[in-house]
DNA sequence: TTGCAATCGCAACTAAGTTGCGTTTAAATT
DNA sequence: AATTTAAACGCAACTTAGTTGCGATTGCAA
């Protein structure tokens, strides 16, 4: 796949993603986006966007799925595997910049693994 | 809610637990009591027995819903937070006996956390 | 400009899980 | 053992996130 086009709906949903560092669920995107691009196309270009390494995504505790930027991936690569927070109270999601490691398991092979961290955001704290 | 009568369905889904340690998806559990049980009384057992603190859920990597036994639970309290195993081969789930510690994080207060761990099972290492 | 494959919008579909409601049944009470 | 009744159940219809097929539109290279 890829993006080979620059079109509107290309910079709408980057655009999206520009505003702050969090994480948007494909969910809310498709409503923020409702009124311009089809649920459809938002969801296609997630895909796209992700296969060339500009988005990363993950599921949260309902399942629901989520994209952030990538800071480091290509096309070829997704280097920035690492966990995701979740705030309890606000529902807020963003990436950890935090390594945890997964220790060696008997008889297995450890190859990656999904972490979503629940939680107080900084601002719910206060 | 809580599990009050010993019915035929409760049994049978609770057997289907007690065959093996391996978790089981809801989906899977469905079609293996389809002719026994119908899907809206599986969906209604698999929650009651998990407020019962006899069968504890989780998400694998596509959002699908797993459930397995619990040890050391009651209705009260699930004591058994832990790791999940997917096998990207075969695509056993299981539950890991190991604690892996999340570290402090700055300005956030980390509640709990979802680990799924994906990799090769012992018998897809062979 | 023009050509045309990539992209898009729309409608219909899929699949996991839920809800409402009338019927059946476990098990306590007579 | 028969009666009672709320818990449990089955069925059909619904919800919702995400997908598919296909004809219309559009970015962009020639
Ligand atoms: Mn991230
Ligand atoms: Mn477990
Ligand atoms: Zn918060
Ligand atoms: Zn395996």
């Amino acid at each position: 796949m890829g993006v080979i086009r620059k079109t509107q709906s290309v910079s709408l949903v980057l655009n999206e993603f520009e505003k702050n560092s969090k994480a948007i669920s494909a969910i809310e995107l498709v409503k923020r986006l409702d009124d311009k691009i089809n649920k459809t196309t938002v969801y296609r270009l997630l895909d796209k966007l992700e296969d060339d390494g500009l988005l990363h995504y993950f599921l949260d505790s309902n399942g629901v799925k989520w994209f952030a930027k990538c800071k480091i991936c290509s096309k070829s690569k997704h280097h920035d595997v690492h966990p995701h927070f979740q705030c309890t109270d606000c529902g807020i999601v963003d990436c950890l910049e935090i390594k945890i490691t997964i220790p060696e398991i008997p008889n297995r092979k450890v190859v990656n693994s999904q972490i979503l961290v629940l939680g107080q955001c900084d601002l719910c704290l206060q």
